[in-house]
DNA sequence: ATTATATTCATCCAAAAGGTTGAATATATG
DNA sequence: CATATATTCAACCTTTTGGATGAATATAAT
């Protein structure tokens, strides 16, 4: 990626997202907000990889910090989200010509060459 | 992730994702389908990195494959956008009646405070 | 003032991502 | 046959992830 660094915010977030732990932690936090501490007491590993992966969340703007005291506490930032399904919007509109395309083929009786569709291999 | 390799199916496809340059590609299959080099052509980066960043895509189950002869043909395979996209509604709903309560805070004449929530923290 | 709690910082490690180059493998084409 | 084309495989390098542990920092409580 050393050609092209626009974009980043959509790498950031969707990067956020694909890690498993990351997304149970934004489930948690989707019941209201909650400390460092109350989120890593859910995982079995430590409270400082916990807090890696809080790091990573806000750098993908899926959740925000406000800090009192000695507690950190967390809670998710829509924003993010938005951002990513408007793209996913935009992205649907080309794949689901391409999907109206599959389907007015089999609806002409035309047999689901392997390419075009593999359609439900159900 | 040693504790946990479930939900490994919305892992690939979000990482794949997460990436301009897979984007890229995904947007050039939007408008038909392609043949690896043909794809790689538009890159500034060279054909074994794009070769790559296809395995990638299949990984996360984006596109698909079709072997003819010594070419291979792409094309998008949108079965993995919609499951990204229930994932997304499911979280929305927690985070809209987030947002719901942000909107009646301000609503109600309460200065956005940087947290943004004051519910209960009991 | 001392101790306990909440959190991050620093370092280390293994694995993977993203890139490179060069070789191997098919498959067309002369 | 020989050669060109399309693609992947195999190393290698650097950076990042995801984890661990131990130390540092800041704040709260006794």
């Amino acid at each position: 990626m050393l050609y092209r660094h626009n974009s980043d915010e959509l790498d950031n977030t969707l990067l956020a997202l694909a890690d498993p732990t990351r997304r149970e932690i934004l489930a948690h936090l989707s019941r209201g907000e909650a400390r460092v501490t109350e989120v890593a007491s859910h995982f079995p590993i430590s409270l400082n990889a916990v807090s890696k992966h809080i790091r990573l969340l806000e750098r993908g703007r899926l959740i925000q910090r406000r800090i009192q005291g000695r507690d950190h506490f967390l809670c998710l930032r829509p924003v993010a989200i938005v951002a990513i399904q408007e793209w996913l919007t935009h992205q649907q509109h080309f794949w689901q010509v391409n999907l109206a395309a599959i389907a007015d083929l089999l609806d002409a009786g035309i047999p689901p060459s392997p390419h075009t569709s593999k359609r439900k291999k159900s």
